[in-house]
DNA sequence: CTGAAAGCGCTTACAG
DNA sequence: CTGAAAGCGCTTACAG
């Protein structure tokens, strides 16, 4: 019985119609009778077929597939995949489904030879680029994709003048905003912990935002306050915040570039005697999963990646279409928890 | 200059030789000269030439990609996804890349009809099943599955007689050693978090164990103790928690199917006005990242999600290589950290 | 509305 | 070791 596979041909062969009437029933052409079509779909429902990818990409020049391309950090844990990606990806990838186009998912180390692989194969119509890095060994690679006529977006910082077009939310309001709010609580030592270089450019955004708030206020920048943080794990907060401790410099709040990062902070901080909130508040940047489970709860800055993940995808199907596509920076939203001493709940 | 895309032609003609010796030469066949080799890889880079995925795949009749398919309980919200599945989605990528295979990745709805759908469009070589759902429904799925012929993988329950082949960690195990862990701590009312049902073969497994463990040390099962829980998520355990406790039964630990239900129960513990581990000991399952992190930090039952990655990969791999595949179940590990209230470093 | 035919870009017997 | 040729399973002008 089950013979290998069935092919357009055999069920032209059924329905007594040509290979070419197949094709056009089954792909929604105008071009055949409501009867035709009927009997065509009935007897391909019936032998189970499914019209090849392979042919039917080969032959249109399309393969109606998008890459998405995670970045890790190589330092980081083979296992681990930042919580905040991960929940890009789940909205990604329902984003994709939505418009009839399939995922590819890979990782990526920053140092590969990607660029253009995946479309230059047809394997896919365009890039989805995600992930932390070295923004300025990266910004080659991203011109090299615009020589190459590739189309991709590029979640992260939406800096002047850089190749191809970002989606990413707006760090600078949504660091503002988050100091702003650790100013009302009567905080006035703020300590950021997060790269304030052009390296990391969405962590500098949120110092710059942070520096702006406190500016605002009539406080001045205390660079003894910045610590450094590259990775965006729990781990490095940690460290950061004892290299702050050790500093022997007064603060009476962090802000924390990521929730990771801040997640390690309390860790830390809890570790050194002092309590969140009774001595130190404590924010994060994202909102993943785990902040609220935090301990206390974390108050934090929510990016939208149901959203993002939306507008990532359309702005790329509109570069695949031809159509003009411009970079995008979505609202962020402060989200009070436990971790900073208010008590509106979450 | 960029004229469209370059083909095997293109760089037959300017190596002066034929399109099938380019072919030969890129794809790495024996039956080719060093030198005509190396002149045609020289062009091909100089052209940035990429086989034609589509081409390639429709004529040697495999794709070369792998498709992940990832279940969700419909009840959950939209923009979730359970960390532990998202981690075996990381070790699965990794897994196949490092066998040159592509992952494309969707999420489905058990409800859904995608048995099949993949391989016969030939979109991937085979399917690998992930996630949580009513083993009873999927079964019927699975059975057709087998039926057309369609090369898959299964994580969960290993269970007697199924439909296709699984891989799955030896709940039974890792439950048992987990229950015993809490009795060596000198818990006897050990409550129970989760499913104890066919429908949830994991969760039912874990039950097991848990039973087997408590029979061994000669304390009687009450039913009382076990609450059921879906779905599983922290919103999930924090209710059957406050129903455990509503019960008015005495309890001493709690063991929860799953991590996601443990810090929910935590949760609700805390707001109940009982600590942990002081009044209750708590373990979960799974070693999500999040566990490390909870307050207190919590002992649980390691899945080796690395391992798994690459043994159901291999698995599937196998099937499409015609080979023949079993079932295995991988051991668990303890994982002790403080939510029980013993102190050995996690 | 339908069919015969070309062609998408490869891989792989087949013949040398 | 190399080339000419067939063919993978479609889609889509082209002609009716």
């Amino acid at each position: 019985m089950k013979t290998s596979k069935a092919t357009s041909f055999d069920i032209a062969y059924q329905a007594g119609v040509s290979q070419s009437t197949v094709s056009r029933a089954l792909s929604g052409s105008p071009l055949v009778s409501l009867d035709t079509r009927r009997r065509v779909q009935a007897i391909a429902k019936e032998l189970n077929y499914k019209v090849d990818k392979n042919a039917s990409n080969l032959r249109r020049q399309h393969s109606v597939t998008l890459a998405l391309l995670l970045f890790e950090d190589p330092t980081s844990d083979d296992s681990l995949i930042n919580p905040f990606f991960l929940s890009m990806l789940g909205s990604i990838t329902r984003a994709c489904a939505r418009r009839g186009y399939d995922l590819l998912v890979s990782f990526q180390q920053f140092s590969d030879d990607w660029h253009a692989d995946y479309q230059d194969s047809h394997k896919a119509d365009g890039l989805i680029l995600l992930g932390y890095g070295d923004y300025l060994v990266a910004r080659s690679k991203l011109q090299k994709l615009v020589e190459h006529d590739t189309h991709f977006v590029r979640w992260g910082a939406v800096v002047e003048g850089q190749p191809g077009i970002s989606v990413g939310c707006d760090n600078v309001q949504g660091a503002r905003a988050i100091t702003e709010h650790l100013l009302s609580l009567g905080r006035r030592r703020i300590a950021f912990v997060g790269n304030a270089s052009a390296h990391c450019p969405e962590f500098f955004d949120r110092y710059i935002g942070h520096c702006e708030a406190l500016r605002a206020a009539g406080i001045a920048v205390d660079p003894l306050l910045q610590v450094d943080a590259v990775d965006s794990t729990e781990q490095v907060g940690d460290r950061a915040l004892r290299t702050l401790h050790a500093r022997g410099v007064a603060f009476d709040a962090v802000f924390a570039a990521s929730d990771l990062l801040a997640i390690g902070a309390m860790h830390a901080l809890g570790d050194l005697g002092l309590s969140v909130p009774g001595d130190v508040s404590v924010a994060g940047f994202d909102d993943i999963p785990m902040a609220s489970f935090a301990s206390p709860a974390l108050t934090t800055v929510q990016q939208d990646t149901k959203r993002a993940g939306e507008i990532l995808v359309e702005r790329l199907l509109q570069q695949i279409r031809g159509e003009a596509a411009r970079s995008e920076m979505l609202p962020a939203q402060v989200i009070v928890r436990r971790s900073c001493g208010a008590n509106r709940a979450g």
